[in-house]
DNA sequence: AGTAGATTTGTAAACCTATTCACCGTTTAC
DNA sequence: GTAAACGGTGAATAGGTTTACAAATCTACT
């Protein structure tokens, strides 16, 4: 295998030289960086990344943490996250929590301390006080997104807000009896967002003064399927039915345009739907929605986590913990419209 | 930084003896093994990858390579990889290759050569014999996913095949009228997978003796979106309109299924649909589809690749391709129906 | 008790690059 | 004209582990 040396010969300079020439370093002549890149290129010459990183102690690498890969949002981000990356000349290393608390363990207290990331970006997930120190102790940088982590700094919107708008956006439309289909508590996500949601729900019917009830409220998972069902058993309902609905995503919303069609309801003329998220499917469906711009927050993230490698002095960015917010945007499409009825 | 010579004092015994202690190899008494473990637990040791990789030449790590991360083929597949991988002690670094050729060329000739990835998995990535040589030439072995790697050894269904057992089904269903929706030739995918079904789907056509037609069939990109518009344009039409339709994705047959249902048409009652792929929300369209057992393939093909590096000599498997046909699975639900019209 | 053989342990040499420091030849400032 | 500053260069070292090989210890048997 062909190293340094070998370049170095070739090109008739020191080992030094082929290094700082290869990496686009200063104090090296147009000449000799010349004739080393001639010389690299002749031997098929690609330095070892394990050597560099040894000899530098940065890897050029990033590691990516999340709890699932083929949902909406995760695919997304990490989409957002990977072309980001790769054009600062960092690669990104996978690890995704679907395998069970006791690999998260060996992924927070092994495999991301082993150096071989320089930095982490949680995505969606909430590492608890002894992860953290960890990282801290191999001096780690973590930025999150999604929500708020606390020792760190982190990227997300205002679940609250965003429902809030959501619903007030509905309520400006004259619209009275509004419903909504909010996620199970407390499964599948670390921060709570359906909560949240539904707080933001909560909030925008009381400043109104509207009324609540239990019948226009239903859970469901984060599918198009549990929204479906959930949004049957509401729109079901004969008297007193709601005449909007907000769901705690897009793709509840989904599920909720179909329930109504099936009910031979016409959506948004006896009921709008609006969601959160911005999916690449919501044009499709005409969907109302509160988007969260995903992939902007993506490269937000890896901008904020690639400015606290750059400083120099990194401790100053430890027990940081400024959980910016990102804001989100009402997004109006046919699914929402004033009310008409009685 | 607490490095392994520290653990050795601290347990009393060589570097030679933690090194091997803590990776779980032979020739250690347990006596030694447990110091080591307790001193190593004690200091917060974890060993620099970095440095094992410098001196084992073993990265304990895997390139995957994908077009696209947030569509369901590749996002499902990189779950099934991921999982794979983490199991077996290997990190995994994923590279995208939405950022176009230039990128392309960057990820197969300097990402992949500098021994930061033991091998390479190519997800419906069909490398070109230069890309291919380097590889070789660093003695990275590579697996392919989706379609036949000249050279390597790949996996993927038999797409044709996947197509005609589609249509047969609805043959022996009794219908005549059969159209398709099919993928734009050469866009997005290298394989040329839609050409390919609907090569598939012609071979069963003709087998039949039934009749073809320009008019049943539609090409459109591998959306719902697209496969909507598509689908009402061939059941818009009045006289003569297919009875049943075949879609190269699950997502177009969602596609199909809306289309109908906004068109007044029952499915399966006025025209069945069967797609490709069994996506996870085909069981709540009630689709009929082929499976193509996507986690399997990611996991088969995993296997494959360690099974290669496992392999002392490697040499044996260059310029091998081995391309595996993986088998398709017809998974009849409630969206195919025996012809039920005049 | 002595010894062959098996097992455990330690020593030291890789592995390959980045970077510090010193040095040299030039240029700049006075 | 001299001193100082500066850019370019190379020699040597550090970085932290794995592993071949040699050495030491233990086991079982005569």
């Amino acid at each position: 295998m062909v190293g340094i040396e070998e370049v170095a010969e070739l090109a008739g300079v020191s080992t030094a030289t082929v290094s700082r020439a290869l990496r686009g370093k200063e104090h090296v002549s147009e000449k000799a960086r010349k004739k080393v890149q001639a010389a690299a290129k002749e031997l098929g010459y690609v330095a070892s990344s394990s050597a560099s990183t040894l000899a530098s102690g940065r890897t050029m690498n990033i590691g990516v943490v999340l709890p699932w890969i083929d949902r909406w949002f995760f695919s997304v981000i990490l989409e957002s996250i990977e072309t980001a990356l790769i054009e600062q000349g960092y690669d990104l290393t996978l690890y995704n929590l679907s395998g069970g608390l006791q690999q998260r363990d060996r992924i927070f207290n092994e495999l991301l301390l082993r150096k071989r990331v320089d930095g982490v970006l949680a995505v969606d997930v909430n590492p608890n006080p002894e992860e953290l120190a960890n990282l801290n102790r191999m001096k780690k940088p973590i930025v999150g997104i999604g929500g708020p982590i606390k020792g760190a700094r982190s990227i997300g919107i205002d679940d609250a807000a965003a429902g809030k708008l959501a619903v007030d956006h509905l309520i400006g439309l004259g619209h009275t009896r509004i419903g909504m289909i909010g996620g199970l508590p407390d499964q599948d996500l670390e921060f709570g967002h359906p909560d949240l949601r539904f707080n933001g729900y909560l909030e925008a019917m009381k400043a109104a003064g509207l009324p609540l009830s239990d019948r226009w409220v239903a859970k469901s998972d984060f599918t198009i399927e549990g929204a479906y069902r959930a949004a049957k058993q509401l729109l079901g309902e004969p008297h007193d039915r709601p005449t909007a609905i907000f769901c705690a995503s897009d793709e509840m919303g989904f599920g909720t345009i179909m329930a109504a069609k099936d009910l031979g309801l016409e959506v948004p003329k006896d009921v709008s739907v609006i969601g959160v998220d911005d999916h690449s499917m919501s044009p499709f469906f005409d969907l109302s929605t509160i988007s969260q711009r995903t992939r902007e927050q993506g490269k937000e993230a890896v901008r904020v986590l690639l400015e606290i490698l750059a400083e120099p002095d990194m401790e100053k960015h430890a027990n940081i913990d400024e959980a910016r917010t990102w804001p989100v945007q009402l997004i109006v499409r046919g699914s929402t419209a004033k009310h008409s009825g009685r």
